[in-house]
DNA sequence: GACAACGTATAT
DNA sequence: ATATACGTTGTC
């Protein structure tokens, strides 16, 4: 939006942004910069506040890393201290408003630690309104209204009217700046009036003086004007207003510009060129704001990749895309953009509006397509702010159990806030129906293992800059404690009960259970529900999935046979502190290698089984310690240290990559070499040898079709003090006498059986 | 006042 | 697109 705004950039940046342009060409800048603030626009609403880290989280509490990057800058570690970044290992996952932050209706801090009702919390905790950054307790937003006699109105309202409050002001500002000759603030004033416009305001008032932008030189300006003036021409249904001479003009100025000579071709041959498709009309211009059920059915439709981008921006901002009064109804139906009641209630709150709009039909199908694709290319600009609104992390001060208040903020007071609705509630479910396609069937634990590799799908999607994005988790135990019903009480069951029967649903059906309601999208997304996400076979990872992953930090993650890249992989386990499960099996060397460079100490499940191109040299590197010995550097351990189940089915490593687990892995208990055609007793023998630490940890072999392997290395399997499971199955060269005679012989100290043929397990 | 590090401008 | 630099904010 304008939209590009996202209100975010709205306050904080302006002003301090052309400061920081003018002062910047000299590395140092002088202090005077600071003295240039221009306070007088900040006071119409907050400056953004820098978040810090909640000192609670699982990356706060650890100590720096010492090994990254931004531990190597760092004077402690020998670095020069220029980058002033944080160790990536420590980077919080809930960033928090500073402790000095107050409400701005109040003036006092968050007081939810006085309290103890869950609602109570909620409504005198501090929260950040992401459009205009001010910081208020939800309570004083609503005594506000009280005051404001608007009657009894929601919370929501409430935001309204504060934002509302502000209307005449800013209006009066941006006539001002518009005419002004600085294109910084006439620049300034277009994204706030698209932003406006974005969040349903009327700003029919401001027309004369955007008009007399239309032939500003900026580019930028320009491109907001004529957003604005699409909108306007549609609210008006007047396309003469587009062809107006200034308009014009002002296009012509800039015919070498490809999109503005397009556009005035279009506008040029509008008159002579009546659409003589008008039934099609509708067709015509739909298609980028397809819903989500039909996108589901063509999604992977290679004729549909074009129309993916412009659909998907529409699918994820279907209120941004509502105020220019486009289709819209299937958004109504959309699952993204269903999650949320608010959602519904706002698209069918102006959906007689809309459609009254439709019957007169703008004639002119090429510009109509043509306005679709400004507007997009809009919405895709809000879409990427609120990528980047993930790095202003949204968490508000205290951390109670039940975090993420300001999701329930947003959710709350989403209705004039498309762009952060958007981001949140329907952010959630896209990613989602995307997990889990109907066709996946995770693969076991390598008992079917294909005999012909599956090939992962080629050149990865590029993963989008997310390294320094914040991406909260979600809360523990989101609020409401009970569903709230339409004649203002409560349901009878409380959200634990219900989380409990949530905990039977299976995350497809969960992702169902998101769409009802934004209670239900709150509870569903529980962390509790989300422990182990499958996403094995998931043909694409989008960064949407990987955010949406960071958010529900799951303790295990299986991207089995998919074609997650490396950076992406690296991306993920960085913010990933608490994971304890990784599963990659199939997928390539390439990703995977990402291991080598992350640290994930807490790792106790490593699965790469069947990875392409993961030999001897690659387990060293997978294996070795860190590679820089400086001093300081003491932490010389192997990064998979803490592995205790190691899956390394249909691997080509030979007796190398055994010794460097026998050394390294001291915690390893169940090992998977099935299908390891270089497996042999000597290594057998390696594992189980005298002064190994994998002698006495291992308690689970899997040895099953290593053809190499013979009756000899049972007798190194006695030798082992806490071995349960042994898998020789399908091992041509040992006998089943040979399983009978290590029973026979083992029966004194540990009670073993065969399970199946050749499956030796101990007894009790 | 020292230190940590956020958020963004700028360089590559 | 990514890496680097640094003014400035936040904490102690």
């Amino acid at each position: 939006m304008a939209l590009s705004l996202s209100g975010d950039d709205e306050e904080y940046d302006s002003e301090s942004e052309q400061q920081r342009a003018a002062n910047r060409p000299k590395p140092k800048v002088g202090t005077s910069a600071a003295a240039i603030k221009l306070p007088s626009n900040r006071s119409s609403s907050g400056a953004r506040r820098r978040r810090t880290r909640c000192r609670k989280c699982e990356a706060c509490v650890r100590t720096e890393c010492g090994e990254c990057h931004f531990c190597k800058d760092m004077k402690k570690f020998g670095g020069p201290g220029r980058m002033k970044q944080s160790c990536i290992m420590r980077q919080c996952i809930a960033p928090v408003l500073p402790h000095t932050a107050v409400c701005v209706v109040c003036k006092e801090a968050g007081k939810e630690d006085t309290l103890e009702e869950e609602e109570e919390k909620f409504n005198f905790m501090l929260m950040e309104c992401s459009i205009c950054n001010e910081i208020v307790h939800p309570n004083c937003l609503k005594v506000n209204e009280r005051r404001a006699a608007l009657g009894a109105v929601s919370l929501t309202r409430g935001s309204r009217m504060l934002t509302g409050s502000q209307k005449l002001i800013v209006h009066d500002d941006l006539k001002e700046m518009l005419d002004s000759n600085k294109d910084s603030l006439k620049l300034e004033a277009m994204k706030r009036i698209v932003a406006m416009i974005a969040r349903g305001k009327n700003a029919s008032d401001l027309f004369p003086a955007v008009v007399k932008n239309v032939a500003c030189k900026n580019i930028e300006v320009k491109k907001l004007v004529y957003v604005y003036l699409v909108r306007y021409a549609e609210e008006q249904q007047d396309l003469a207003l587009l062809s107006i001479s200034t308009f014009q003009r002002g296009l012509k100025e800039k015919s070498d510009d490809p999109y503005y000579s397009k556009l005035l071709h279009h506008i040029k041959t509008e008159e002579e060129d009546e659409d003589p498709y008008e039934e099609e009309d509708e067709e015509g211009r739909v298609p980028h704001f397809r819903g989500g059920v039909e996108r589901r059915g063509r999604f992977g439709d290679p004729e549909d990749e074009a129309d993916e981008r412009d659909s998907r921006s529409a699918l994820l901002n279907p209120s941004v895309k509502t105020p220019f009064g486009d289709s819209d109804q299937s958004l109504c139906s959309s699952p993204q953009a269903g999650p949320s009641s608010e959602g519904g209630s706002e698209t069918q709150e102006k959906g007689p509006r809309r459609k009254a709009r439709r019957k007169r039909r703008v004639p002119n199908r090429e510009l109509s397509r043509e306005l679709s694709k400004a507007l997009n290319q809009e919405i895709q600009k809000t879409e990427d702010c609120l990528a980047n609104e993930n790095r202003q992390p949204l968490k508000v001060e205290p951390q109670t159990e039940n975090e993420e208040p300001q999701r329930l903020f947003r959710n709350e007071l989403g209705d004039q806030r498309p762009h952060l609705k958007n981001k949140e509630m329907n952010g959630t479910p896209w990613e989602l129906r995307h997990f889990y396609p109907s066709q996946i069937t995770p693969l076991g634990f390598n008992r079917s293992t294909p005999t012909n590799r599956p090939v992962p799908p080629h050149s990865p999607p590029k993963c989008v800059q997310m390294e320094r994005h914040v991406i909260r988790p979600p809360p523990i135990s989101p609020p409401p404690d009970r569903l709230p019903l339409k004649d203002g009480k409560s349901h009878v069951i409380q959200r634990e009960v219900w989380m409990k029967i949530f905990g039977y649903l299976t995350h497809q059906e969960l992702c169902v259970c998101m769409r009802v309601c934004k209670t239900w999208n709150r509870w569903c997304c529980d962390k509790r529900l989300w422990t182990m996400i499958d996403l094995n076979r998931c043909t694409s990872i989008t960064p949407l999935m990987l955010s949406g992953i960071i958010r529900r930090q799951p303790g295990s993650l299986d991207l089995s046979w998919t074609n997650i890249s490396k950076k992406q992989l690296g991306w993920l386990i960085n913010r990933l502190p608490g994971l304890r499960v990784l599963k990659l099996s199939g997928c390539s060397w390439a990703a995977v290698s990402a291991l080598c460079t992350s640290s994930c100490p807490l790792l106790r499940t490593l699965d790469v089984q069947w990875v392409e191109g993961l030999k001897d040299a690659q387990m060293r590197d997978l294996l070795s310690p860190p590679t820089d010995n400086r001093p300081g550097q003491l932490d010389n351990r192997c990064k998979l240290r803490n592995v205790e189940d190691l899956r390394l089915a249909g691997l080509d490593i030979t007796d190398a990559s055994l010794r460097l687990i026998s050394r390294q892995m001291p915690s390893l208990s169940m090992l998977d070499l099935s299908y390891c055609n270089h497996i042999n007793d000597q290594s057998v023998n390696l594992l189980t040898a005298a002064g190994t630490t994998t002698r006495d940890s291992l308690t689970d072999i899997n040895l099953s079709v290593c053809n190499r392997v013979t009756d000899h290395s049972l007798n190194f399997f006695k030798r082992c003090g806490s071995i349960c499971q042994i898998d020789l199955r399908f091992c041509k060269q040992v006998t089943r006498t040979a399983c009978e005679r290590f029973i026979a012989e083992m029966s004194v100290s540990v009670p073993f059986r065969l399970k199946e043929d050749k499956l030796l397990q101990k007894a009790s």
